[in-house]
DNA sequence: CTAGTTGCAAAAGCTTTGCATGCAT
DNA sequence: ATGCATGCAAAGCTTTTGCAACTAG
């Protein structure tokens, strides 16, 4: 409990309850999005709003606590994960995973055809292992 | 001007004097959002209508002759080129540029922890090689 | 002919903004 | 004390939808 506080902290984001709520469902979670924390976020503080989400997220991107993907195309998805990573997006249950493969040479290059790469994002579509099954 | 026709042809996309003129700006352009694509059909038939345009776009999406793809978080750009490659955005001027590196082993799996992969896209965000310079 | 396409207007849905109130430091 | 955060309502934007008029095949 003490641990999210100091995390926020350390960032330089003031503790308020809702930011620590938010932080909190956001790590449990790995992603989600506006909405969904929303809704989370309520059920504990009921008269929270959604625009104080949408706040309170862009200013965990700015502190480069989340960061915002776009998976789906209709909205967007907060991720508390800041390590270079990949994403798996599930096309029958829309779930997302976090994809850590092994480094892969010509995507790591600092430079591409002449542009100056400063980071790598990559995404894998498909079905997950459990919609495989069902 | 007869090759863009065939083209629709080929895809089973009926001749309209709209889609061959989208159809032509995006293979000009490359990569465009519907808004801008709106404004360069006007051009030549002023009286189009934006909603035209998107209903165009999802046509050529279900026909497999564009991808809609969304790097800038605010709208979506469409793609013309419809093999599979990757994407760089430069941060400084916006532009879209096609990608297309040799295949990279780890990402060209059809089975990543057990996940079936339909798909990869990559995007690479920086700064390119014109905007490097000035 | 007639099924698919267009244009217009309105709606939908996500996200942002303005501002008064409240709270953390 | 005071500057930042919150909540609420309204606005902003992109995209979608409904529908009558039109047009390609």
């Amino acid at each position: 409990m003490i641990k999210e506080v100091r995390d926020l902290e350390e960032r330089g984001v003031r503790i308020t309850p809702q930011r620590l709520t938010v932080y909190k469902i956001l790590k449990r979670k790995g992603h989600a999005t506006a909405e969904e924390i929303y809704e989370e976020v309520r059920k504990s503080l009921p008269r929270v709003s959604l625009s104080t989400v949408y706040s309170i997220l862009e200013a965990f991107k700015e502190k480069g606590m989340a960061n915002e993907i776009r998976i789906n195309f209709d909205r967007s998805t907060f991720d508390i994960n800041t390590r270079e990573h990949h994403h798996f997006y599930c096309r029958v249950c829309g779930k997302i995973l976090d994809i850590e493969i092994e480094p892969c040479q010509p995507l790591r290059s600092r430079d591409v055809r002449g542009h100056r790469i400063e980071c790598f994002e990559g995404y894998f579509f498909g079905v997950c292992r459990e919609c495989k099954k069902g």
